[in-house]
DNA sequence: GCAAAAAGTTAGCTTCGGCTAATAATCATC
DNA sequence: GATGATTATTAGCCGAAGCTAACTTTTTGC
């Protein structure tokens, strides 16, 4: 083996180390998101079929405690995705809206996909929670096609 | 509507909503290993390619520092998934190998159902560095199929 | 309209997983 | 074998996301 060989052959080790560590990297920047991305879709859902959004009913929903759902409510407000006031409701904000309904459409069409290939609905439900939250676009375009395909 | 319609239909949201809850509390539990599972995965595999894993091979391809890489380490250490002595290179428990074993089979099975979809290849490694830690076993099942059938 | 129940908030604790800065050990090279 | 570079560790900071306990506000039912 010559030297240019092993320069080569390093370059492109390197490369691939590097490509590996943005996909690690790209995963940790969508992990950060999930929680946000849980709790605007389900109180966008909660404020269509009851008129409103109360703690308690994200709590039960969530299956954690209310003072859990009130330190999230603020990071929410915080990130300027709701708006409330103290013992009060909580709504939504333009970005707030937008956010929610990108996630219920990631969510169904991963769902839809899941049903699609067979997986029982609880299950189905159940994995496309965890799974919506790191399936790029191309992926979802691939999902959606199989799901209308099928 | 009847006194019994009310209560049938109570209970019946009752437990679409406890299921729901129940879904949640599944994806954060996953969440909890999502770490774990990647760091013996890779040790599992430096070991394998260069028969031993360093803590700096192991940041380079998470795309973290030395100190996060230490931190964890000691995480993994203290739940007996490896060993490890000050100074030297990390080794995986029989415990450690039996995760990293079974992680690297759901990654392998995720990725490849992926590209069997039409996906490229680094997309592909990206969605599935996030995905795999949110497939259950049906839907693991039902991905290996697919990957064989086309 | 008051009392009890329900809902919401606040304070304070924990773990995880990231970081930087500083220090310590190991390794390579001469 | 000294020394400079690399690698590893430690200390200490931070924010996210969970919890319990205690308190306040609102709602409900009589
Ligand atoms: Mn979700
Ligand atoms: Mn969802
Ligand atoms: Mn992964
Ligand atoms: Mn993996």
């Amino acid at each position: 083996m010559t030297d240019d060989d092993n320069l080569d052959s390093n370059e492109a080790e390197a490369r691939a180390v590097e490509s590996r560590a943005e996909a690690f990297i790209g995963v940790r920047e969508a992990r950060r998101s999930e929680v946000a991305e849980d709790y605007v879709e389900l109180i966008a859902e909660l404020i269509h079929e009851n008129g409103e959004a109360r703690p308690v009913d994200i709590a039960t929903r969530m299956g954690v405690t209310a003072p859990t759902v009130a330190k999230t409510l603020g990071r929410l407000a915080r990130d300027g995705l709701i708006t409330r006031a103290k013992y009060r409701s909580v709504f939504l904000t333009e970005e707030g809206r937008a956010l929610a309904k990108e996630c219920r459409h990631r969510h169904e069409i991963v769902l839809r996909f899941l049903l699609s290939l067979g997986l029982d609905p609880e299950t189905a439900e159940r994995d496309a929670e965890g799974i919506e939250h790191h399936v790029s676009e191309r992926t979802l375009a691939l999902f959606a096609a199989f799901s209308k395909r099928s």
